[in-house]
DNA sequence: TCCTTAAAGCGACGAATGTTGCGTTAAGAT
DNA sequence: ATCTTAACGCAACATTCGTCGCTTTAAGGA
């Protein structure tokens, strides 16, 4: 029996005005900046704290862990207009997106390898983490489809497994193995899987 | 001037005898049991202590952290008596170890899982990773070797790229994309590769 | 058997990491 | 302008983590 004067509760955030805002601007900006500089080892949430001001127990409260924190970070920076280059041939088109991986996972300190990291740790991290990827595959599997349209593939080419073939050996070799990896290594992953694909290794 | 009698000190173990393997013995075996029962997370230098009855101190001097714990539980229950399967075709032999790393990667807890987190925090975790992967990718050379021997492959056909090429999908997908894997999938790559291998893909 | 001395045990300490209760501030509604 | 209250600041506390000085044990050599 709910009276009908009786306003609704509303659940969930309640009052995300100017000041709560503010502080979680000011806190991300801090996480960036210590992970850009100290990397993730020194990312402790005193540190972060420090360095935005914000009091450690409104991080404990509100994020609860460092994990936390970056998947934040994460989704608040999500770049929605990203797209791979297109470059006129699936080759390059592979070649180009290799290169922008290999380039994001070598950079020092990475946050890729963070990002990774945390995923090993926390189920938030890692959903974050799986999110991220699929939305990478989501957009490039126009370069697949780009090159059905040109007929350098069969049509039923699956993107995602050709995709899965180009890039994965990066990751495995940077992350898992940890071993580094030439620029030219990265186009030969590239070229070897376009070459597959057209003879269609990946066709459903 | 060393005198005669001056006795050579020997750096080095100077006594690896009777307790100190007691010791490390015990402690191994309660790092093998935590792991398998709680997990990687709740592996912890305290855990250990209780569980293997030794003293917290003790842990802290010879082995410092959880991660050196885990390299060192590593090395010792390392099988040098591993071999891929000898199927008698290339295909067979690559779905053969694509089944073998996606059932250990499948297990729960994860071993595979536990040493890859542990790799992104301390560089000795992360070299034994790299020693152990290697180690298996050379044994595992003899898969391509034997398929050269006959006739499947072309002579020159890079062993590393193309066991890369079967099996980095596999972990691409389960611990960086955190996604699942049929049996049926990870076959797929084996076959995929096999094929590509056999038209020269992986040719020097 | 006895001696020497690494290595293990032990307790206490300091630092880092989380937690809790309470007072204060300001967002949003009236 | 005023009120309500969610969210923040603050300090004190609890816990976990890693270190240190000292004592005790036992391995390995004389």
């Amino acid at each position: 029996m709910t009276s009908p004067v009786d306003a609704t509760p509303l659940p969930g955030p309640a009052r995300p005005g100017g000041r709560s805002a503010r502080v979680r601007a000011d806190v991300l900006r801090a996480v960036g900046e210590e992970l850009a500089e100290r990397g993730y080892d020194a990312l402790t949430i005193d540190a972060v704290a420090a360095r935005s001001g914000v009091h450690r127990t409104t991080l404990y409260r509100r994020w609860k862990t460092v994990d936390a924190l970056l998947v934040d970070l994460l989704e608040a920076n999500r770049d929605d207009t990203w797209a791979p280059a297109d470059t006129g041939a699936l080759t390059t088109d592979l070649i180009a997106l290799n290169r922008e991986v290999r380039t994001a996972a070598l950079e020092e300190p990475s946050v890729m390898s963070a990002v990774i990291a945390a995923s090993f740790r926390s189920p938030a991290a890692a959903a974050a983490q799986t999110r991220l990827l699929d939305d990478r595959y989501e957009r490039c599997a126009v370069v697949v489809t780009r090159a059905i349209a040109r007929g350098e593939l069969p049509a039923d080419t699956d993107p995602h497994r050709l995709l899965m073939a180009a890039t994965s050996p990066l990751y495995h070799q940077l992350f898992l193995r940890r071993q580094p990896m030439t620029e030219a290594e990265a186009d030969r992953w590239a070229t070897t899987t376009a070459a597959a694909a057209e003879a269609g290794a990946f066709q459903a």
